[in-house]
DNA sequence: AAATAGTAAGTGAATAATCACTATATATGA
DNA sequence: TCATATATAGTGATTATTCACTTACTATTT
């Protein structure tokens, strides 16, 4: 049940990857094409360093490529890089989108995002962490707020005060620290002082965002 | 009351910055001399970027001084980056410790906590926005946990276990939590959709942190 | 089936620009 | 006059990107 480095293997015929909410588009490319070896192995230089830190030649290596097959395939090293944060990018926007949408109490709707959060760090680590440690690299994704986890969150937190399930107040600074419950985990892990898959702690982090929102005892 | 964009001039003739957990070393320069200047332009750049997206030339430009002269106050860009990166680390740090080491109840100590955070944040928003965006890229800082923020907060947790002020459980995994509802707000305003200071949200973030602990409602 | 044409994937060398860093000179104040 | 602060003007190495070219597959036409 512990789910470790996935490949990109739960995938359908038509390049598309199942979670718990449905199948969402896979935009990194199957393994064994040059293309995907070099998204792999780009994102993780990227994760463990820096966008700028790595080169495009030590990408290649990596991959086991020529460095001028990156420019078949993307415009430039930056587009790489903002092709690959979209694809987490919007893979936890939709989930928490998704699972919003569904006919759940509030807290069975936290339960199962929190879950879900969990479950896509674990199955890939390096593009989780990527987006955590250079989201901030892409200003331009922040333009579209309700188009990024924190927006969905935010959003399903403010429905919830409008039905009078929590009580109202400010719902962007409620949704940053209900994230911050499961994302400073996060953080922790990736400065290694906590090991291991997140998944176990799914159970107190979902209490903890819960006892946030006023809905647990 | 509201402390914008304040310049490193809280400080003694010692060089020294007074917080509310009394004086600490400045290791930041004086304005207006040449390291100073570099520093200050490097916290910027590297604040707003990465640090290897910043090139020597442009903190020289931006610091309007020569190149070589970054190298007359550090022997690489690195070590200057290391030096910024400490100055805010052991600023959180012993922030935390001093105020842990307080004769104050622990529902006081995370207000106390809550507030300095915020107000550090306030005061010198380039060095802030530094540690939480760079952190990362100094792995060595996280070799010496007890003596990171997130070392003195699980410490400061753990005793309270100990001393059955709280329920006993994974002091790390709620160092984290707890760390996240007040770190993750000031994430949301590095991306932008919090705007303003964060001293005027620390209210509601200590209630956050305190429900989070047991210790309200 | 054979020939042709078109395209996508891939190579590795060349480019000009930029990089971090250094060697040396000059100025200034104690 | 000594030490410190600063500037000038470089160094070779590395950078992202482009280039001409090859290989391999896939249609289309004969």
């Amino acid at each position: 049940m512990v789910a470790r480095e996935m490949p990109l293997s739960t995938r359908t015929k038509d390049n598309f990857i199942v979670d718990s909410m449905g199948p969402l588009p896979a935009i990194i490319a199957e393994a064994d094409t040059g293309k995907g070896r070099i998204e792999r192995a780009a994102l993780h230089l990227f994760s463990e360093s820096t966008i700028e830190g790595v080169s495009t030649k030590r990408i290649a290596q990596a991959a086991d490529v020529s460095e001028g097959l990156l420019y078949r395939h993307y415009k430039s090293k930056d587009d790489l890089a903002r092709a690959l944060m979209l694809a987490i990018h919007n893979r936890l926007t939709e989930m928490i989108l998704s699972i919003s949408a569904m006919d759940l109490s509030l807290d069975d709707k936290v339960r199962r995002i929190v879950v879900d959060y969990c479950h896509i760090a674990d199955s890939d680590w390096d593009l989780f962490r990527y987006h955590i440690l250079h989201l901030h690299r892409f200003p331009g994704l922040s333009e579209h707020p309700e188009k990024s986890p924190h927006g969905a969150a935010m959003a399903l937190l403010k429905s919830a005060m409008d039905d009078g399930e929590i009580p109202s107040e400010d719902p962007i600074l409620l949704a940053s620290m209900a994230l911050g419950v499961v994302l400073q985990p996060a953080q922790t892990k990736v400065l290694g002082a906590i090991e291991g898959p997140l998944l176990p702690h799914a159970g107190r982090l979902t209490e903890g965002v819960l006892t946030l929102l006023g809905l647990e005892g």
